[in-house]
DNA sequence: GTCTATAAGGCGATAGAC
DNA sequence: GTCTATCGCCTTATAGAC
């Protein structure tokens, strides 16, 4: 018999179960920042209010992220590896990409809290002295690029007017994306983000009837 | 001689004068809170910085406006003034409606520290307690209706596409309009948002060869 | 019209007990 | 790993002198 299953029921935990139960607090302490930060921005929310969210104190809080900083980072990291897989995806398999792009939308619709979340950092970030400005400048320059590699894949597959200049597109479709979000969050019942991303696009792809 | 002109020197200006005198102090605070807001944001801001560089204290800038949510209302209510002139003048003369914007997104690329402020305050308020929140989606509302009825004349003089639908093409500016400034602001010299927003406008524009 | 002084409270972060 | 207590600072807004 081993010494943990000697000790008994008031055994300690194995350490890694122990490491699960903190990452797992992690985790809820970062959707609570997400929904804070969506109802009141990164500088309108203090950590307090995140804190009694997830029912711990604000030192509680500072024990998983060493700063306010370092948990808004945490969130944006997290955002990027989610989109690091999504977006990893839809270059693969062997769908219209305008496609992808309309289904991208269709999801961000279901999940406002999101959008609204990352649509005021995004504005937030817009000063040269924020905190996630340097982060979102790259985001960015990463999207723009991976976009128009997408864009390229897709013209020379005929799914993409041949005119069209693929690096301003990707610049184009990401400011539609951002821009239709910010309309929505405003007037939801108003603004059917879906369906003007949709006829935008159809102005990007190639008429069926030539070649 | 009048009464004033016998008081000499030392004689109080006239009314009509100190209320010039203090409408110029109230417009400097207005400039001083539009950089203030680029550069921090409405939330990041305190009123003791928007004092001190336009050389006041704290409390004198609250003799001007009665709350720091007064002095953002007043910022907004200055701009909508602006534009009302700008898009109102805009819909009169003979000119190509879709010139007319690209000439506006020229313009604000002239004025970076406008579009920061605007693009700033835009994004805090897409959240919904945001003291802004509301003044936006109004602001929003107004533009699309504005923006539709331009577009709407515009299709009848044959300027758009007969295809186009208006109210959706109104929606598709603005947010093209926001969007490209974000990406701007974060990397000005990397997105040359006056030609990526007039390559978007040329797909709206009707092909001259038909008619 | 602008100031100084101050009220009244919120903030992020740290120290140290358990 | 989480708490309580607390430090030190910053915030908006008001009261009252000049």
């Amino acid at each position: 018999m081993s010494a943990a299953a000697t000790a008994g029921p008031l055994a300690e935990p194995p350490a890694a179960r122990r490491r699960a139960e903190k990452n797992r607090t992690r985790e809820r302490i970062l959707d609570a920042a997400v929904v804070a930060f969506a109802e009141q921005g990164y500088e309108g929310t203090s950590l307090a209010t995140v804190a009694q969210s997830v029912g711990l104190s604000q030192p509680g809080v500072l024990h998983h992220f060493r700063s306010k900083r370092g948990l808004l980072m945490a969130v944006l990291e997290r955002r990027d590896q989610i989109d690091r897989i999504r977006f990893g995806m839809d270059s693969v398999d062997g769908r219209d990409v305008l496609d992808h792009l309309a289904d991208l939308m269709t999801h961000n619709a279901t999940v406002p809290g999101m959008v609204q979340s990352f649509s005021v950092l995004t504005g937030e970030s817009a000063a040269e002295n924020h905190t996630a400005h340097d982060h979102f400048t790259r985001r960015y320059a990463g999207l723009r690029s991976h976009f128009a590699k997408m864009l390229t894949g897709a013209q020379e597959r005929g799914e993409i007017r041949p005119e069209a200049d693929c690096a301003a597109a990707a610049t184009e479709i990401i400011a539609m994306m951002d821009g239709l979000q910010l309309q929505w969050l405003h007037a939801p019942q108003e603004v059917d983000m879906v369906t003007v991303f949709r006829s935008f696009l159809d102005r990007l792809r190639a008429d069926p009837n030539e070649t």
